[in-house]
DNA sequence: TATTTTTTGCAATTCAGTTGCATAAAGAGT
DNA sequence: ACTCTTTATGCAACTGAATTGCAAAAAATA
């Protein structure tokens, strides 16, 4: 994504323009699976942008809606981006590379199939439906 | 559970017997929710076993079989005792006291249902599924 | 009881994430 | 363009969970 279309993006959500913001929202952008502020980070070493400015902006983004959490893991939160599916769905960890994917949104018979998966008496507000396996490109490497 | 089917239950599996890994055991078996050596230590404290040593022992109970892995979040491992659930089934984790509980076993239906909530080209070999909301008991609270 | 093997506890380390604070940069007003 | 106010950045230090090396202690074995 070209440099304009990204401050166009900052200025929209009235998120004060710095080089760091705009390097870091380029680079989300280009993340085709849900990433935390750890992978952000990695990714963004050889900018040189610190640790703490990667973790802070992050969670400026998501306060103003740049990004969305998509689940947690532990202490750690996974954000979309370009994956941008806002409705349920399940999420597809690969045990070699480590990567996360988003599955399919959920159908509504999908919904009730999970719902009775449930027990009587606990209210279901949230679902995590997390597949690990093998992802394809990890597949073509055995 | 008495001590003595306890250190039984060291003997049978090899495990060397030491005060610690009884007391510990001990514990285990009083847990009625997935649990991290975290929480295993902390309902230890009294006793006054090290940290490293609680973490060590569950390494080594989960090595013999004593304890099964159900769910790992972060780095952070969760097994099974008493829930003793060895065939597949979610988890539900409370938002209010964050315990987690286990959910029934899932039917044959249900993991034809949730197999195909994954995508064409990614070879499922796990299947996490998490509930988060209020656990009955929180509920009543309310 | 002596010897060997394993376990324990401590201290130190790693790793992800967070916080306080001085400095630097951005935006607003003139 | 210059000044002032506000906000962001980078550093260092800190937290909390988990892990590791190693000497001392305890178990099993001979």
């Amino acid at each position: 994504m070209e440099r304009s279309r990204v401050v166009a993006l900052l200025k929209q959500r009235n998120i004060r323009k710095t080089d760091q913001r705009v390097e870091i929202l380029r680079c989300i952008n280009e993340m085709d699976t849900p990433f935390s502020a750890r992978i952000l980070y990695k990714s963004l070493l050889l900018s040189g942008i610190n640790r703490t400015t990667v973790y802070r902006t992050l969670a400026c983004f998501k306060e103003k809606g740049l990004v969305q959490l998509v689940f947690h893991s532990g202490r750690t939160d996974y954000f979309s981006s370009p994956c941008k599916e806002t409705s349920i769905h399940g999420h597809f960890q690969c045990e070699i590379c480590g990567k996360w994917f988003c599955m399919k949104p959920f159908s509504p018979g999908d919904l009730r199939s999970i719902q009775k998966m449930g027990e009587p008496g606990f209210e279901i507000q949230g679902i995590d439906l997390l597949f690990t396996g093998l992802c394809p490109e990890c597949q073509r490497e055995i």
